[in-house]
DNA sequence: AGCACGATTAACT
DNA sequence: GTTAATCGTGCTC
């Protein structure tokens, strides 16, 4: 299971979305201070990109702010931060430090841990455990105690691994979702990458009655 | 100091 | 299809 590295990171950050789907992001929980921590895992599936001061749905299209910050610094980090007065998004800060710059981790395909995820997503069928922003992050317990964390470091708790690459005919690109009110062309730039889900991808991975499954469909 | 709104979700009709 | 929930952030006064 090899970890991505920061050089994966350092790239545009079109790129680093669209290298991100079929990786399995990680999450190691422990439920207390001495407990092994628990693999929480799942393939990313959808991401979205957001890309500098020039981009208006971008956090950092006013400059630098307390909230932004993570944005300006190096690569490889988790930008995290709360929306709509309840929920929280996680981000991977790309490119070179200084240019702000992140993807949005938009859906997750859950692998491992299952059983924990289910709870913390109070008991939700299993189809829509993690297929949203905010859902994957309750699913994986990631709060704004992850801002600014480290996905290359040494003993990362949170961090993306090489996993099922997909094919580019599975891949579909559109508009990033939720930008309201921002104004053209930002609202329709095709930022948005997932993997399409009538696809052999998902054929593959998705388990035949996941709501019946009670163990992990990790290996692959 | 006040205010409008948000990279959403779940529960409605 | 619509809407309430819920509060930090950044913008305006």
């Amino acid at each position: 299971m090899t970890r991505l590295p920061r050089s994966f990171f350092a790239r545009p950050t079109l790129e680093v979305a669209r290298a991100l789907l079929g990786q399995r992001l990680v999450r190691l929980r422990a439920a207390n201070r001495s407990a092994v921590p628990e693999r929480l895992a799942g393939l990313i599936v959808e991401a979205e990109a957001y890309i500098g001061e020039d981009d208006l749905a971008c956090h950092a299209h006013a400059g630098p702010t307390a909230r932004n910050q993570v944005m300006y610094g190096p690569p490889g980090h988790a930008y995290v931060y709360f929306t709509y007065g309840m929920h929280w998004m996680l981000n991977f800060v790309t490119e070179a430090e200084g240019f702000p710059a992140a993807v949005l981790v938009r859906a997750i395909m859950p692998m491992s841990g299952l059983v924990t995820m289910r709870r913390l997503r109070r008991d939700r069928p299993d189809r829509i455990l993690a297929d949203g922003p905010a859902k994957l992050t309750q699913a994986l317990d990631i709060d704004g105690a992850f801002n600014g964390c480290d996905l290359c470091g040494s003993r990362p708790s949170l961090f993306v691994e090489a996993a099922r690459p997909v094919a580019e005919s599975a891949v579909r690109y559109g508009p990033r979702i939720g930008l309201n009110n921002t104004p053209e062309p930002w609202k329709s730039l095709p930022w948005n990458v997932k993997v399409d889900q009538t696809s052999e991808f998902f054929k593959t991975h998705t388990c035949v009655k996941r709501d019946q499954q009670q163990g992990d469909m990790d290996v692959i």
